[in-house]
DNA sequence: AAGGGCTGTGGAAACGTTTCCATCCGAATT
DNA sequence: AATTCGGATGGAAACGTTTCCACAGCCCTT
């Protein structure tokens, strides 16, 4: 009450030398002559509080170098801020992108990431579990779960909403979901194949008991049924997404006389094995065959590997946005309505396509 | 007092069907007739705790599915058990192996990690001040610090430790960091191909304002030194890191005639870029030209790349532990004795030094 | 002139832990 | 039998916020 005016005093270290406690809202308090509640009010931008009180609260906390501690605020706001991240413990090239992707929508949201991989197969489902519970975070995104670990079982049980990136196809419904028009993009390669007048197709394909993989080979056959194509001039080959399987594929094709003038491989790796191939026994690329792969990894531009981008920033930007729409929601997300949301792939022409018309697009990240 | 013995009675969701909130330390205390206290120190496995008591507690914990709340911990322990990990905005591929191992050795010693990204150059301070302060986590691990960005000013003004990885160079002294022994390695590759009898060799150089280039390529002066080499023998190429640097001083040294029978590239996508534009000459690797990297990329296995390898999981698995160090050590680290913690890299032998002898060590990453 | 509604402010409770301190009890010591 | 000791337990404070509630002025209306 007795507040006199302009008091200097000596201040417990007002930015002294020592690494001393960081300043708490009644270091701000006591410098002030206001009371912890009007200083929280005008930290926080609350309403109801005079200029004069703003003026002074701000100016004694910048000189503390207040900064409110993270814990306290959310013991009583019941919400931390904080977005979890479990990775599986596969080594993963697209891990990288994604949690680029997540990062920027997190940051831009204020919040902050928690992120774990898990060591090994069994590690996951104790990783979900420990963030599931715990209050660490107000909500969980999860990539490419393996089938069996579900450490989830039902939506309505979690206290927290949790994302699925690149899920299992049967959890659609059930969960909510992020992942990438893998079916559209493949069809859209395809198409672009049989654009440029190539008819003698093979597919190759990747693991059978990856959606990824069968979602990418139900696409292609969709592209061929809907431009009329004999079945008898497609070849299908086993692959299982390891460039080996890709060289492998082409170097029987031509053992058994069944080259094809273009190849669709459902990732850039199979394709780039079968592009080696091809190279060391003399056919030419796209003049011979012409192929195209799925993912646009770095070394597809390096190759003129012409391919379908996977959208994995979007991916994970959308993937955190789906997060924080379902935490600003509150929690009774209910079983219905489960979001499936389907990024979008793009066709990325490069030379091995063999279409002069198609200029490479800029390598851009603009927007995610 | 009064506790009736064996009272089932209806208990907050035992294990109901709604998405209630997180059991807490009260509602044990409830279901079991126990004292809030005690049961924390049952569940903390503190001494001082009859077996009926812990054993009562314990299955309520269960049934209860309690975890303790994570902010409310840190609110009172004055310690979250998180460690921050901070990004530069630069896209780097080395980054995911860094983060695994910080990963290991953190859910080693059972804390979790906040990362997150810059998003450009300006970003990185403010993510560095929002984590030095505000109670999130107990230590941070800043990589690849931008030489700029000097956030951090003193060390003993910090109230969290802070460690630098492949930091700069001066500030070794100055703070805590941990590398990798560029120099040693980079002397290692160089001696090998001096010991397989090459002697007109080739020095491809990173970006002098890099300091792992500056490194690397003293390490490589130091071992031509070392075994007395002609210095009109040996050339010093200039590169940026990039692989087209190295493509195209192959081809200006065969523009001169002045082609080596060895090149050491500073790093892999240098030598990478050597060999293709070799290959494109007609040189074969490593009979006419052998060629040696640095870092081990994934694509140096498939081109049969020999080269020195980065310790990377190695340095995030260090920085994380030197990290932890500190935090146990408690705050006052002072300004003397900053850790320099250098990993060792590693020969990686394939096929283009030309050694028969050398067989790849196993790709394993056994102990991190 | 009295009442009512705003505005600015402070006190205090609450969030869920951990931990200090006091208490109580039974067993061992004198 | 009186005393001491140590083990088991509970009460309550503390951590740093946010926010509900109460209250004191003040201006405006009737």
């Amino acid at each position: 009450m007795a507040l006199a005016p302009s008091q200097l005093d000596a201040s417990p270290a007002a930015h002294g030398a020592s690494p001393s406690r960081a300043a708490t809202l009644t270091d701000v308090s006591r410098q002030t002559g206001l009371s912890v509640a009007t200083v929280s009010r005008v930290l926080n931008g609350r309403p109801n509080v005079s200029d004069t009180a703003r003026r002074k609260v701000n100016a004694a906390a910048k000189t503390l170098g207040y900064r409110a501690n993270a814990a306290a605020r959310a013991l009583v706001r019941q919400r931390t801020d904080n977005i979890g991240v479990v990775f599986p413990n596969i080594d993963n090239d697209f891990f990288r992108e994604v949690l680029v992707g997540i990062n920027h929508a997190a940051r831009q949201s204020g919040r902050h990431l928690m992120v774990a991989f898990a060591l090994d197969a069994e590690d996951e489902p104790d990783l979900i579990a420990e963030y599931l519970s715990g209050g660490r975070v107000d909500g969980l995104i999860v990539l490419n779960i393996r089938q069996s670990s579900d450490a989830l079982g039902d939506l309505t049980q979690e206290s927290i909403p949790v994302v699925l990136v690149a899920g299992p196809a049967e959890r659609r419904k059930d969960r909510h979901m992020v992942r990438m028009a893998n079916e559209q993009g493949a069809d859209d390669a395809v198409t672009h194949l049989l654009e440029h007048g190539r008819r003698r197709l093979a597919i190759l394909d990747g693991a059978p008991n990856n959606s990824d993989a069968v979602e990418r080979a139900a696409g292609a056959r969709r592209a061929l049924d809907r431009a009329g194509i004999d079945r008898g001039d497609v070849r299908f080959w086993e692959g299982n997404f390891f460039e080996d399987t890709g060289y492998d594929a082409v170097h029987r094709a031509v053992a058994t006389g069944e080259m094809p003038d273009a190849i669709f491989a459902a990732n850039d790796s199979m394709a780039l094995g079968a592009m080696q191939a091809l190279r060391e026994l003399g056919r030419r690329v796209p003049d011979d065959v012409a192929v195209m792969g799925f993912d646009d990894l770095p070394a597809a531009d390096h190759y003129g590997l012409s391919t379908v981008r996977a959208p994995l920033r979007e991916m994970g930007a959308e993937s955190a946005r789906v997060a924080i729409e379902l935490i600003e929601a509150g929690v009774p997300t209910g079983p219905l309505a489960c979001h499936d949301r389907v990024m979008p792939t793009s066709l990325i022409c490069r030379s091995s396509c063999g279409c002069p018309a198609c200029t490479r697009p800029p390598a851009s990240a603009a927007a995610y």
